[in-house]
DNA sequence: GCCAACGTTGGC
DNA sequence: GCCAACGTTGGC
């Protein structure tokens, strides 16, 4: 299993509304750079990602799952777009803000800190795994979700 | 609101 | 194929 990052600005699409399209999940649409369609190619159903408000928030809101592979983008005619769906799993126990992680020595490598730009992006195992514990939940709550 | 970082476009 | 100009993102 991979693990992933997707950011959004709250003001056009929040963890609430993703949380509102419920099991259904949404189409991850509107990317128009290619480092992050890529991400998206490399993503398998069942891949975990964190959600993250930018702007405002700045901070890392909820986890998500993917559940559909990269398909053409629909909100746009251009062959060159594509997105994976994802649905919401659930909300983190408390938001880790960017000055948490940029805080924490573990989290130095993350791509949030070192390319600030790239809305979908990959993350580490460890990196996964340590932002779950920074948010409150427990090792066993994070082995329930990569089990 | 500013600006640095980055990606894309288009002229040569 | 290079690079200047431009547009966008996102942290501050």
């Amino acid at each position: 299993m991979a693990f992933w990052l997707f950011k959004s600005e709250p003001d056009a699409w929040s963890w609430d509304q993703q949380v509102a399209k419920g099991d259904a999940g949404e189409e991850w649409d509107g990317v128009r750079n290619y480092q992050a369609r890529n991400f998206m190619r490399e993503m398998a159903v069942g891949d975990l990602g964190f959600f993250y408000h930018s702007q405002k928030d700045k901070a890392v809101v909820g986890i998500v799952v993917v559940c559909a592979e990269a398909h053409h983008d629909s909100t746009t005619d251009d062959e060159r777009w594509e997105c994976v769906d994802i649905k919401a799993v659930r909300p983190v126990p408390a938001p880790v803000t960017l000055e948490t992680i940029k805080a924490d020595p573990a989290l130095s490598e993350m791509v949030l800190v070192k390319n600030s730009r790239l809305s979908v992006q990959p993350v580490r195992d460890d990196e996964f795994t340590r932002v779950c514990i920074l948010s409150g939940m427990s090792h066993e709550d994070v082995l329930s979700l990569t089990a």
